[in-house]
RNA sequence: GGGAGCAUAGCUCAGCUGGUUCAGAGCACCUGCCUUACAAGCAGGGGGUCACAAGUUCGAAUCUUGUUGUUCCCACCA
């Protein structure tokens, strides 16, 4: 058989996705085992895979991989989230293009649209991971609108209602001009931006002549203006007390207010008020009963109220207002000025703080329970400083603005009855059942009820989302949430913590009276190698298909992993794929070696083999045990870089190196069976990270029966590490090291066999002697007596003398100072040591152990002094 | 403005309750090599006053305080 020397990921990626889907290997089903579950944070169901997605997905599927390998019934629930504002804006954009107006269509016409768009463009992202490995139950994927989700969102929004927890008022809001919806306070961005900051006198009613200037850097606001503010202790202005100003432009008499809120430094410490477009004016307006003016649209244009500039957008307006305030006389000066702007973060539109009547959900009470979760570390947070940012929000919690201005969603299900009141039900029905007793005298039929045209912020079915993909909120007592809830681990991004994972939580206990998952692995954000945020717009984000098809789903998973221990930002770089890219071609080519090999069932295993495989299976063992506490921590990147270890070094650099057969000479039957078996327990540790390489090689390994598969093989176990056996390894290669060192040095071609001469009689393991003979290709080991005089370099290992005559290719002159520079280094070492141990304080105080570690050290400088000193000695 | 975190080799990071795991890893770099799987490779090698300054201690990368730099979160002063 010949193999490629090139691993080609393409011929075998999709050819074991299949292979595993076919058989439905991913589907888990409630049964005797315990339960390992993971809900994905569902992606936008028109979003497409980008890097972070990658990561996420990929931390997730070693999880699940893993814990499926170790006796676990896993189960990785895949779905998408409708995304209101963000899916609404592509289907009004993609209408736009077909020449279509959202205001033209009717609110059924629309979601048709919507809905085929889903069904067109939905889900891609779901069919990209599977290129990825994810090992997703695809039978069980859902979709935030299906339809039993959509009646847990109602029953949860009926439920708070009746609890008392959702309320209807009207509140100062985030407003999107663009989407023409609220937002939450958690869906603003502030950005910094250079704008100006203009100076507006206004006159003094009755004084002709006084002005009082303000500082703006919205002046179109000005027409909405009713009142002016100053420090109450601002001596400037202490004269005006109990006068009005008159507005520029629209002439209205405002009164002046004193407030402290006012900084005196700032401007001219007198600030104009608009209660109906900002929220701190607004929060001043209603302390002193102030007229609120709403001078704006809902599509961010100016409205009559404005007088002025009626229709025209407001950052037009903003600039041509000022050579109409300029022509009044009222513009004292214009100054640069650097502030933040909040924007839409699904829209990039500047945010308008609107006045409006909108739905609420109390925070207060589902916070506290939550709080104590976390804090208790009932729920785990990893890394843990994020429970500080948890519990920063949850204790400053703000009641969550719910509803949105949008069609694509689930429907507030609220109903209005021609006498302006409301009733909240699950359905029509029942919402003329309850309207009926409430009122008889209205005689009401279905047709009097109108629901609310308002639906739900895109969080409010999210936050139910572990206990909705098991039917958790319907049917509370089904088999699926009993087993499954609560989930494992949740993997998610720390900008959500707000938006989605402290909302979930609150969930969990509100509905089940249980936590919704016991571990959150935060992952970090995945930024290019200049510390930027990949970001669409910078287009500094590679295309994870393209990397795939690249390096390989494998090389790419190594990639990602390698580099993001949790919480830390992952510095993205293709060279990392290449890494990963590149140790799957190391595993290929170990198993082509292996594969080239004839097998002789009568040889005997020579003794370095013996040893090897002995040394191979303990640092497998050592290794695995290793893993154990990095996955508990989940210090993902750190097992990974074990394994890399493991596999690249120790087994192909020097295992594989030792038990190699001569060329074309046959392998013994034994050796060629372990080597099997450990190479099998290999792939199966690399598995979780690299499932689909690991997969082939399995198979290639041994024959197999079909609907076998590694994915569900267990991983080995664990048992007490023999810590001598790997000393002695360890030391024994430190002297093939040693010996090849003096080959480079020496410039000896590897094929020229050495001598090596151990200054030492006492008897020796003739294996470990072997694997010396093996790898420094030393034909022959003397051991001769400790003073014996050697031509050539030398080294001391553990107290021991080694040499390698040279006859003829030492220079006398360079050895003996190489020496000594050895000799001073251990000199210094040594004065150190001694002068620790001839402290009183320290011997006195430092712990036995401590102290018998400084003896020791003593002890071993002094003989190499000696050792070092003889050889010097005899050089001369 | 308030809070939290971080600062260790050229880069990315490990270093637990102070003491042989104490200065480490991977990558990058340098020097030899097409040595019977792999040049996407093999062998060998050089890099760090552990940000700075004080303090605690017999002993500090590790603990305390301050300084500087940096990142993130919250607030949103017009």
């Amino acid at each position: 058989m010949t193999l490629a020397s090139k691993y080609d990921p393409q011929a075998v990626e999709d050819k074991w996705y299949q292979y595993w889907t076919d058989h439905r290997m991913f589907h888990s089903e409630p049964d005797s085992r315990p339960a390992y579950s993971i809900v994905i944070p569902p992606p936008n169901v028109t979003g497409v895979l980008h890097m972070g997605h990658m990561l996420n997905n990929t931390i997730q599927d070693v999880l699940v991989r893993r814990a499926r390998m170790r006796g676990f019934n896993a189960v990785w629930v895949p779905g998408t989230d409708h995304a209101s504002i963000a899916t609404e804006a592509k289907v009004v954009n993609f209408l736009k293009e077909q020449g279509i107006d959202k205001k033209d269509l009717t609110r059924e016409q629309f979601l048709e649209y919507a809905w085929q768009w889903k069904e067109k463009h939905g889900g891609i992202i779901l069919k990209q991971l599977r290129k990825l490995g994810a090992s997703c139950d695809w039978d069980r994927t859902k979709f935030t609108m299906d339809a039993d989700l959509s009646e847990a969102v109602t029953d949860i929004f009926v439920d708070l209602y009746n609890k008392g927890k959702i309320y209807r008022g009207v509140r100062m809001v985030n407003w999107d001009p663009k989407a023409l919806t609220a937002v939450s306070d958690e869906e603003v961005v502030y950005k910094e931006l250079q704008s100006k900051l203009y100076y507006v006198r206004y006159a003094i009613e009755g004084e002709p002549g006084e002005y009082i200037t303000i500082a703006t850097t919205r002046p179109e606001t000005i027409l909405g203006d009713t009142a002016i503010c100053m420090h109450p202790e601002d001596e400037r202005y202490a004269k005006y007390k109990g006068k009005r100003a008159i507005v520029p432009l629209v002439n209205r008499s405002i009164p002046l207010i004193y407030d402290e809120y006012v900084e005196r430094e700032f401007g001219t410490g007198a600030l104009k008020i608009t209660p109906a477009h900002d929220i701190n004016d607004y929060n001043l307006g209603i302390k002193h009963h102030l007229e609120t003016i709403n001078i704006f649209n809902d599509n961010g244009t100016l409205s009559e109220n404005a007088q002025f500039l009626v229709g025209m957008d407001r950052f037009e307006a903003r600039k041509a207002i000022i050579p109409m305030l300029e022509e009044a006389g009222s513009l004292v000066k214009i100054e640069d000025y650097t502030n933040k702007v909040g924007f839409s973060e699904r829209t990039n539109e500047v945010i308008e703080p609107k006045l409006s009547l909108q739905w609420f959900c109390k925070m207060d009470e589902m916070a506290k329970p939550a709080l104590k979760a976390v804090m208790d570390n009932h729920i785990k947070f990893y890394p843990e400083k994020f429970k500080n940012t948890y519990s920063h929000w949850m204790e400053n919690v703000k009641d969550w603005c719910i509803s949105r201005q949008l069609w694509w969603g689930h429907r507030i299900p609220a109903y209005y009855l021609p006498n302006q009141e409301f009733v909240v039900a699950h359905n029509v029905d029942e919402a003329l059942n309850i309207a009926k007793q409430k009122y008889p005298e209205l005689n009401l039929t279905k047709d009097d009820l109108k629901q609310d045209e308002d639906v739900m912020d895109t969080w409010f079915s999210s936050w139910l989302w572990p206990l909705s993909v098991f039917d958790g909120i319907r049917k509370p007592d089904n088999p699926e949430i009993k087993y499954y809830y609560p989930t494992s681990a949740l993997i998610t991004a720390p900008d959500i913590i707000f938006f989605w994972v402290a909302r979930m939580i609150m969930a969990g206990i509100e509905w089940r009276g249980d936590i919704p998952f016991k571990d959150v692995y935060f992952t970090g954000t995945v930024r290019d190698k200049l510390h930027r945020k990949m970001s669409k717009s910078l287009g500094n984000s590679p295309d994870p298909i393209m990397l795939m098809e690249k390096y390989g789903a494998d090389g790419v998973r190594f990639g990602m992993l390698l580099s993001s221990p949790a919480g830390n930002d992952l510095l993205f770089d293709e060279s990392l794929c290449e890494q990963g890219r590149n140790f799957n071609n190391k595993v290929w080519n170990a198993f082509r070696l292996v594969k080239g090999w004839t097998v002789d069932a009568n040889l005997p295993q020579p003794p370095h083999t013996k040893v090897a495989v002995e040394w191979m299976r303990e640092r497998i063992n050592e290794v695995l045990t290793d893993m154990e506490e990095d996955f508990a921590n989940y210090k993902l990147s750190e097992a990974l870089m074990a394994i890399y270890k493991l596999v690249w070094d120790d087994f192909c650099s020097c295992f594989l190196e030792i038990v190699k057969p001569g060329f074309q000479q046959p392998v013994d039957g034994k050796t060629f069976s372990d080597i099997t078996n450990i190479f099998e327990t290999l792939v199966t540790i690399m598995h979780p990270f690299m499932p689909f390489i690991t997969e082939e090689l399995w198979h290639a390994l041994r024959d197999r029966a079909d609907g076998e598969a590694l994915m569900l093989s267990q991983m080995p176990d664990v048992k007490p590490v023999n810590k001598s056996l790997l000393d002695d390894f360890a030391a024994t290669r430190s002297i093939i090291e040693q010996v090849r060192h003096i080959r480079s040095e020496k410039n000896i071609a590897p094929k020229n066999a050495l001598t090596l001469m151990v200054h030492d009689e006492r008897p020796v393991n003739e294996e470990l002697e072997a694997v010396i003979r093996k790898l420094a290709n030393v034909d022959k080991i003397e051991h001769v007596a400790e003073s014996t005089e050697v031509q050539g370099a030398s080294f001391i290992e553990s107290q021991t003398k080694y040499s390698v005559p040279l006859e003829g290719l030492v220079d006398a002159g360079e050895e003996i100072k190489k020496l000594q520079a050895e000799l001073k280094y251990a000199e210094g070492f040594l004065q150190g040591v001694l002068k620790k141990l001839s402290n009183e304080r320290f011997v006195a105080n430092a712990p036995q152990n401590v102290v018998e570690m400084e003896r020791k050290k003593q002890a071993d400088a002094e003989e190499k002094i000696r050792l070092l000193k003889e050889q010097i000695s005899k050089l001369q």
